[in-house]
DNA sequence: ACAACCAGTTGCAAATCGCAATCAGTTAGG
DNA sequence: CCTAACTGATTGCGATTTGCAACTGGTTGT
C-alpha cells in the first residue's frame, strides 16, 4: 500500500482509497447484508470476490480507519468487523451510486428495490438508518422509534419481492 | 470492454462502470473544470492522466451513455465531449464523496473549498448546478436567476483561497 | 480422532496500468 | 508553400493488480 497523493482533491483522495471494483461492495455488506465475518463477506455475496481480494482490501479499509476488526469471543478465530462513523458516513456515497445505477443501469427487480426505497427515503431515512448502523456496529445507543427499522424494511421489501409479493 | 454483469445490484452495476481510479476525475474536470476537449483534460489536470487510459476511459463513458462527443467546427480533429443527462446525473455521487472525503481525508485548502460550498449548499444547490450543466452541455434553456451562477461562485472562492483572500 | 470450519496465504497466469515515445492529420505563422 | 506547433489518439513495454485454485495452520463440534 503505497500511498500515491495524486492531489488533496477531496474526490481524488476518495478515489484513491475506495476507487476499485470491491472495496465499497464489502462496505455495502456489511450495511446491508449485515455480513461481519470474512466467511460471510466471502460466500454470502452475490459477485463472488475471492479471498486474497477480500484480505487484502479488508486490511486497506482497516489502515483507512473505515472499519475496525474485533476478536469474536465465541470462537478465537473469527474476526468480526465493524464499520467506524467515517464507514458509516459512506452511506450517502452509497445511496447515490445505487439511485443512480437504479435508474440508468440494467438492475434486477429484487437487488434494486432496496436502491428504490432508498432513493425515496431521501437523506432522512438515509440518516435513520445511519443511527441504526451506529448502533449495530458502534454500539451506540439509539433513540427508539415506533414500527419497524430501516433495515428491517429494507429486508422485508426485498423479500417481498423474491416471494413474488 | 467485456460486460462482466457480476450481478444486478445498482451498486455493483454502478461500480462495473465508474468503479476505477480516473473515470469519474474526468468527469469532474468535465463538470467543475468545465474540460471539454482531449488535450484539457489531459493536460489541465491536477493529477496527470496518461494519454492511453484517458482514450480508453472516454471511450467507454461514450459507449456508456455518459457523454457525449461531437466535431468542433473550430478543428478538423478537435472533439467536444460533453455530459448526458446520465453523465449529469452523476453530481450528487461526485458531491456526496467530495464532503466525505473533505470531512477525513488530508484534502488541501484550495482543493477543498469547493467540496466545502457544494456541501453546505446541499442538494438545492446541487439542482441549480444541474441546470446549469443542462444549458452547458445539453443546450437546454435554463430558468435565469440574480447573481452568480453556482459554477462562478464556485470558481471565485477557489480563486480567492489561491489568492490568499 | 476426525471432519468441518476458521481466517487468511501462496503460486501463477492473465489482464490492466503507467510511462514515454510515436503517429498521422490539421492549423497558424512566416 | 514550408515548417513548427498542435490535434486526438496509438504502440511498446515493464510493473502492478487481478482472479482462480490450492493450500496452510489453527479451532471447533461430534
Amino acid at each position: 500500500m503505497t500511498d500515491a497523493q495524486r492531489s488533496g482533491c477531496p474526490i481524488n483522495l476518495s478515489l484513491e482509497v475506495l476507487g476499485d471494483k470491491w472495496s465499497l461492495l464489502i462496505i455495502r455488506d456489511m450495511m446491508f447484508g449485515n455480513r461481519r465475518h470474512f466467511r460471510e463477506l466471502l460466500t454470502k455475496s452475490e459477485e463472488g470476490i475471492s479471498s486474497n481480494i477480500l484480505a487484502d482490501r479488508l486490511k486497506t479499509l482497516l489502515e483507512q480507519g473505515i472499519i475496525t476488526r474485533e476478536d469474536d469471543p465465541t470462537h478465537k478465530q473469527k474476526g468480526i468487523y465493524s464499520l467506524t462513523e467515517q464507514g458509516i458516513e459512506l452511506l450517502p456515497v452509497l445511496a447515490q451510486m445505487a439511485a443512480w445505477g437504479y435508474k440508468y443501469l440494467p438492475v434486477t427487480e429484487e437487488l434494486g428495490i432496496r436502491a428504490r426505497l432508498l432513493s425515496e427515503g431521501g437523506p432522512k431515512m438515509w440518516a435513520e438508518f445511519m443511527d441504526e448502523l451506529r448502533e449495530s456496529h458502534l454500539g451506540a445507543k439509539r433513540r427508539r422509534r415506533g414500527g419497524p427499522s430501516v433495515g428491517e424494511r429494507l429486508q422485508a421489501a426485498y423479500e417481498s419481492v423474491v416471494n413474488g409479493n
